[in-house]
DNA sequence: CTACAACTAGACCATCGATCGAGTATCTCG
DNA sequence: CGAGATACTCGATCGATGGTCTAGTTGTAG
């Protein structure tokens, strides 16, 4: 997709009409139900017309994920790499979050110029602050989001509810599950979103504190501490 | 899939047959060719018997997917916590990418029999090793985990190669990403496998340390340190 | 032998992604 | 201003898919 040379167009059906409604449509009705026929119907044309502008319909795919990395905000470099960090990372799983389709089409290059100039800063970020391989520091990060972003929404969208009754049925195979749970049902006077985000939070401050020591560590040039 | 009551069979066709079939035929051909017809087709009867034993064509997923959890082995724990989650979380990722389209149908609740007792271990681990709340040490995990074998396969798939060409020319753009690479050509005399491996583990030891050091500050009652 | 449950099958339906061939509007150049 | 080319749109249609309907066959219990 984003290897192609760009039209270009005359402005009846842009591409970047297409695109927002083909968001607005995933928010409403879900991955499931993005046809390229009444993504066509919403925009008052015909399927054969949407094909002139993209190539597949994982090309509206491709751009509707890309469009939403566009809402990721770039924080500021002055509180520092983990300050930005974190920030980004926050964004990041804050706008997947919002349109819950993106998580379930994560399994694609991130190759559009909106994700592309988010990666770029934290590469910059992670190199600036000293890592020998932002590479790696770079993708611990990625991979925590994505994989926060797609568990969360596996629960929140898909989970019919009866895994907690299922699970306390089989508290003899799996106590510790019963126990503590594998969902976030919410409890008392607990908001299962605000759940969510001190987890991820939580998890997210795990993986920093594991960054920054092994940066330390290499820095005063030993080897790993412990 | 996981909440209904099972069936009695009488052995002709039966739903491990089907299952075993299921995860060969995703193996050779990808999730994309998984089509209830050609399934039936490799077990030599029609696309409407298999309707018999399944409801939908998302138990055959449900089930495959949790297939592929039977592979992962339940580790000792004599050598401690660490050295416990550290092979239970290699073994996942590595049974997912034996099976690289399991990875794309992650978007669902791991509620099988296999995956459960796993997350069981996991959180027995966590709990004993002092974990005051071993389902969010366990999400960490997981989620790591999740993310990193999604953006494997992600680019070990779905990358035409294209890539790094690509990134070079737009150098002014991306300087980072050109200079440090997002993909894993496989430089010279390297293997990306390993440059993987070697990425994945590096992160779950930032991701590892970062859980112990939290532990050990609660445990002596400080906050976290610096 | 009968009756019922377990199991199998082919025809069929609605829908989907994508293509084909034909058209229409708009711009460019003479 | 006119003609050709380019940008764009459309209805009809193809092959394939997930799933259902109806009908049939097999094994087994009484």
């Amino acid at each position: 997709m984003w290897s192609r040379p760009p039209k270009a167009p005359r402005q009846t059906l842009t591409l970047g009409k297409i695109v927002a409604e083909a968001v607005a449509l995933l928010d409403e009705e879900g991955v499931g139900r993005l046809t390229m026929r009444r993504l066509a119907e919403r925009l008052d044309t015909g399927s054969t017309t949407l094909y002139w502008h993209v190539k597949t319909k994982d090309d509206v795919l491709d751009l509707a994920l890309d469009a939403v990395f566009h809402e990721v905000r770039l924080p500021g470099r002055e509180a520092g790499w983990r300050a930005a960090a974190r920030e980004l990372m926050s964004g990041w799983r804050g706008a997947l979050l919002r349109h819950p389709w993106s998580a379930t089409i994560l399994d694609r290059p991130l190759m559009g110029p909106n994700a592309l100039e988010r990666t770029e800063f934290l590469y910059e970020t992670l190199a600036e602050a000293g890592f020998p391989a932002p590479k790696i520091a770079a993708y611990s990060l990625a991979n925590y989001v994505m994989g926060s972003v797609i568990m969360q929404v596996t629960w929140q969208e898909r989970d019919e509810g009866g895994t907690g009754a299922f699970l306390k049925e089989r508290a003899d195979l799996y106590p510790s599950l019963a126990e503590h749970g594998l969902d976030f049902p919410g409890g008392p006077a607990s908001d299962p979103s605000a759940e969510w985000d001190t987890t991820f939070a939580e998890g997210l401050g795990y993986l920093l504190d594991g960054m920054e020591q092994a940066k330390e560590a290499r820095r005063r040039g030993t080897g790993r501490p412990g």
